[in-house]
RNA sequence: GCGGGUGUGGUGUAGGGGUUAACACAUCUGGUUGUGGCCCAGAAGAUCGUGGGUUCAAAUCCCACCACUCGCCCCA
């Protein structure tokens, strides 16, 4: 552990790599703005409290474990967010936006925090883009921010893309349907392996995603919430279901895609890609009608959902598709120190005012064209100006293309109109 | 927290008890006057992850730790 080493989990993201965030940042705003989302920034840091909620269940235990979470001198207790929604709730609360038209739909990209072990394309710090629609229960407002996902990683070129569906149920009727798969589990209590039964005890709808062999089939024949949703569930559901085969939306109802907690109701959905390391989803989303009244507030409906952006990023790589190249510089303004090298900088910053992408060779004293030559061509820039004691005393610049042109002499006056 | 894999110049690797730790790429300099790529020559760059142990001798064998990595747990 020295001291000039990145921290565990955390990345240095390359100039090389860089051009992948840009790609990935510019469409997603982009896309987001085209389905009417407002972008917005909430603080990285908030009060604890607004993260912890409802404590209790065994996964919210766990949750805190995994904050970064500062106790300052004068008690009170911030932590880095390890998610972006609850930040949007609050902010969506205190700032009074239940006075704007509604619904609200809000969008924000940046850096979250979640202090667990990193493995393929999960990191300690992780970026996301996360989109919600605040104060709406049509639908209609789940399928936006579904389409709005789906089309995000459509539009990045990925292949292989599919949705993932299911209802998590409300407060009335999701009790119910654990109570059911409760039951079941317990009476094929010997066909579990042993983390099974600890989740069965703990959390139950957590066997569901269960990877032990022979839980295929065992779950294939539990009871799935989609049997046990009450009539206003069934009902939102059924609704979604149309609205997506009016697009022509293909989607598998996966009856092991649930949430735990409360507060989250009705719609869950993920896009699945192929490859990514033993995770296959790349964003995961839903509705959570109940978390505005959790952390305190009015009851306030929502849906919405969250995408790594590294993960987004490793996708496209491992699908072999290329973000764009960085924009370069186009000239490179060689010269020979002194007086030249005045002329120089003069120029290099001239062509830079003139929107021309320009680099200056550097030289603490004279030093070889030869080696300025090497230099234009490592960037790959398409025009060396070269500046030496003849061309400055005559006023002129000899442009060298390095594309196999012809050299010429120009007046010095000329080249920013002239390149 | 648990398990597998891996740690040798900036990067990728070779070397698996013996004296100057090798190679490629990258970097820098030069190949006569002020002209790139290819080529040639040279230079710089490594406490062989860290600490301990075995041995006359450890990059190499043993132990521990650390880091990275893949997966599990968990996934808000």
């Amino acid at each position: 552990m020295t001291a000039i080493q990145r921290a565990t989990g955390m990345q240095d993201v390359l100039p090389e790599d860089r051009r992948y965030w840009d790609f990935v940042i510019d469409k997603a705003t982009d896309l987001a703005q085209r389905y009417g989302f407002q972008h917005i920034d909430v603080p990285i840091i908030e009060y604890t409290p607004l993260f912890a909620r409802g404590m209790g269940t065994a996964s919210d235990v766990f949750v805190q474990k995994e904050m970064y979470t500062i106790e300052e001198d004068d008690d009170t207790s911030i932590t880095l967010r390890p998610e972006f929604t609850a930040g949007f709730v609050r902010a969506f609360i205190e700032n009074g936006m239940m006075t704007w038209p509604q619904p609200v739909k809000l969008f924000s990209i940046g850096p979250i925090f979640r202090r667990e072990r990193p493995q393929a394309g999960r990191y300690r710090q992780h970026s996301q883009f996360n989109a919600e629609i605040l104060g709406e229960l049509d639908p209609a407002a789940d399928l936006e921010v579904m389409m709005l996902a789906m089309n995000l990683y459509r539009e990045l070129g990925y292949k292989g893309l599919t949705f993932q569906l299911n209802s998590t149920g409300c407060p009335t009727c999701k009790p119910i349907y654990i109570q059911a798969l409760t039951q079941y589990l317990a009476d094929q209590q010997d066909k579990l392996a042993a983390i099974d039964k600890e989740r069965l005890s703990k959390n139950p709808l957590r066997v569901l995603d269960s990877k032990e062999p022979g839980m295929d089939k065992l779950l294939a024949e539990a009871p799935h919430i989609i049997d046990h949703l009450c009539a206003d569930c069934a009902a939102h559901l059924a609704d979604l279901r149309g609205l997506l085969e009016a697009l022509d939306q293909s989607y598998t109802i996966n009856f092991r895609l649930v949430r735990g907690i409360d507060y989250y109701t009705k719609t869950v959905f993920e896009v699945w890609a192929e490859g990514i390391g033993a995770q296959a989803a790349v964003c995961g989303g839903g509705r959570y009608d109940g978390l505005a009244e959790a952390i305190g507030g009015p009851s306030t409906p929502g849906v919405g959902f969250g995408s790594g952006i590294e993960r987004i990023i490793l996708g496209l790589q491992e699908q072999g598709i290329e973000a764009p190249k960085t924009p370069q510089p186009t000239v490179l303004v060689a010269h020979f120190g002194g007086e030249t090298k005045k002329t120089a900088v003069t120029l290099t910053y001239q062509l830079r005012a003139a929107g021309i992408g320009a680099r200056l060779a550097f030289a603490r004293d004279k030093r070889s064209l030869k080696s300025q030559m090497r230099e234009a061509n490592r960037w790959g820039v398409r025009t060396v100006l070269i500046l030496g004691e003849d061309e400055v005393a005559a006023g002129m610049v000899t442009v060298r293309p390095l594309d196999g042109g012809d050299q010429t002499q120009i007046p010095l006056s000329d080249v920013v109109t002239k390149l």
